[in-house]
DNA sequence: CGTAAATACCTCGTATAATGATGTAGATCA
DNA sequence: TGATCTACATCATTATACGAGGTATTTACG
């Protein structure tokens, strides 16, 4: 139940990551993402395209239809300046993140508390 | 924004490895939390009282009141068997968690999507 | 040829969970 | 006296991912 809750505030920071490497549609993103952690995170449409969409109100990302010979139509996503400066602060955020709650499953009992 | 959505579906997880060390109340437990983090992490009273409720609905702490001769009445919550192995189950989890996660951001280009 | 599956887009209602606001009350201290 | 800290509690709000539903094209299978 709470096991998704714990990807809560990931999506964003993970497709910027995807779209450092290179320009990708939505539906490729989704597969990137899953190639990328060994199938161990997923996310479906539902997920993606409104995160896409906030990313590209927020000025991040920006996208352009193609329409390749074969195959449905893609809205392509490249990262803009912004977006790159956005991801490594997120990442760094979530690195502090990581190490804080770290220190506390780690547990090192000291001093007393009232 | 996103800022405290990352914290979402931890203070169960970091309640448990607090009571761990030692049975406390909800105040306390608060405190301890911020205290281990070095002041990075902070629970406020409406995350932290419910949270409580729930881990003690699921069975995996339990609680008694005491009443100090000084200062007011304590709820001291303490650990239950099934609630450390529920804590250590939820340790491996974030861990797996952190390292998938860890995969996508640090990007590693190998095959090509479609 | 028909149809299932995969690719590819999109929206909306629902569920979950942390927060902030609000409230009570005793203890301490200036 | 009143501010601050301890200590409990509830509730409406907000944020976000998900599932379900829908459209359309292409490819593969029988």
């Amino acid at each position: 139940m709470q096991e998704r809750e714990l990807l809560k505030g990931n999506i964003q920071t993970l497709i910027l990551a995807i779209l450092e490497e290179e320009p990708l549609h939505g539906y490729g993103i989704a597969r990137a993402i899953e190639r990328r952690s060994k199938a161990a995170l997923s996310f479906r449409e539902g997920s993606i395209y409104p995160a896409l969409k906030a990313l590209e109100r927020e000025g991040l990302i920006a996208s352009n239809w193609e329409t390749p010979a074969i195959g449905p139509a893609r809205k392509v996503y490249r990262l803009l300046r912004k977006g790159g400066g956005e991801l490594e602060r997120r990442k760094l955020r979530w690195r502090e993140l990581v190490d804080s709650i770290d220190l506390v499953l780690g547990g090192n009992p000291d001093v007393q508390p009232t």
